[in-house]
DNA sequence: CGTAAAATTGACTGACTTCAAATTCGGTGG
DNA sequence: CCACCGAATTTGAAGTCAGTCAATTTTACG
């Protein structure tokens, strides 16, 4: 696996989708101190309700934020790739509500509390531009709560897949239409709300319409069209077209 | 209906739950401008993707923000009642992804984008408590995706009245046994992604259950233990315990 | 190359939906 | 205060989508 040099250029890009940064505060960005911390799959970046005195962007691999029941089944409620931050409620805030695991072996930068803390200080428009980016992943949140909430296990399946490949797009990790999926089917399971077998069927239906190839852990959509009607994927919560850029009186 | 006198107490009393803010802060926020708006059941707060010059705070009544399927079909992503901060990333970011509709009758207090931004800049303190609370309805948000996603029928109910029943209490609106529950079925439905006719069957169980009883819109708790046993309802999400008080060196 | 994990398939079960009809509630005008 | 009407609730019966259980095959990885 090529590992490129490790800097935090995935996050600015993923805050520029949405807002608009100075120089300045890239730079300040990029100069964060962090501790790469290359991670095995299943290892826990956050667990339970714990505080931490740092929050981390994925570097390299593909984690998940889930919540367990008291019966030990489990919901996916995230699925977290390179650019994402993670953990930021935990380090500025407050402990978390969710526990974060990798789901693929990767890398994780390790940005502490304090650090982060003074560059927001000393650049308000970071702030504001990482306040936009959690209201971003409420957005896609609101989105998992209406696939699992009123969707068939087909779309359920066909629209993960879309929101997927969209955002490896935006990332420029993949292109939208072909894109690695390393996720067991059992994590698929976990991301609808359906079961193993149920994902294994849907999978299998949406090879026979055509529409998705899926051959180890690789994903091919064939038909983007049809797949996003019959997953009823609108891309609008994903997208910041007409934002208003970010505009602080005090930056 | 007895209309107190309109002001923004109510969501400095919810912004205290998690943050502290200092008197200045508190005064700044109190005195923010806003027209009072009384609202009918049904308006509309905001609609699909457009932006919006304002945001409002609901001052009574309750609404909710809902996201409509191609079909027709609608998911509520969640209730919102007195004191509750609404749309806040129409009017400082972009447009937002949910619409919002009052449940009840109810008013709201109408703030202009371009003075909320003023009293940010002028204490960013604030920002930071209004960023603390868009996390926490993140995590209401997690769980109400795990609550559809993996929670049977009866738990969901149960899940979502125990829900309300905490925010209730926090928000100084009622016991948390003992609520005003002014949502018909069909909209618990859309709430919990049943059908009005399941949701009937599973109040009936808990009202047989000897769980909760349900007199014409009132919801009484005889038995809150085991009401949060059936519902899986872990109060941690929706508690600030143990957060790390806000601090900001630019304050 | 061998072993454990993951994927696949079939048969059966059950939770929730759908459809439809009857009853109750809540507000309004007489 | 009561009669009325539409909306909301309640109930029953039948259907279906997804879950469960279990066995087999394939894949991933040391």
């Amino acid at each position: 696996m090529p590992v490129a040099k490790p800097s935090l250029e995935s996050l600015v890009r993923k805050l520029q989708l949405h807002s608009s940064l100075t120089a300045d505060q890239r730079d300040a960005l990029l100069a964060l101190p962090f501790v790469q911390r290359p991670l095995e799959a299943r290892a826990q970046l956050f667990r339970g309700l714990d505080p931490a005195g740092h929050c981390c962007v994925l570097l390299d691999g593909y984690a998940a934020r889930s919540k367990l029941l008291p019966d030990g089944r489990r919901q996916f409620v995230d699925v977290l790739m390179r650019g994402d931050l993670i953990g930021i409620e935990r380090s500025l805030f407050r402990r978390g509500d969710t526990g974060v695991e990798m789901l693929t072996r990767g890398a994780a930068a390790m940005v502490a509390a304090a650090d982060l803390e003074a560059v927001l200080a000393a650049h308000p428009g970071l702030a504001r531009a990482l306040w936009s980016e959690t209201l971003f992943q409420g957005a896609i949140q609101r989105e998992w709560t209406v696939n699992v909430g009123r969707r068939s296990g087909l779309s359920r399946m066909a629209h993960l897949l879309c929101e997927l490949g969209v955002r490896h797009d935006q990332q420029g990790i993949a292109h939208r239409e072909k894109f690695n999926l390393p996720l067991t089917q059992e994590q698929l399971a976990d991301c609808t709300g359906l079961t193993p077998v149920h994902v294994n069927r849907m999978l299998r239906l949406l090879d026979d319409y055509g529409v998705v190839l899926r051959n180890h852990r690789q994903v091919t959509i064939s038909d983007w069209t049809r797949l996003a009607k019959l997953a009823g994927f609108e891309d609008g919560y994903l997208k910041p077209e007409g934002f208003t850029a970010v505009s602080c009186q005090a930056c």
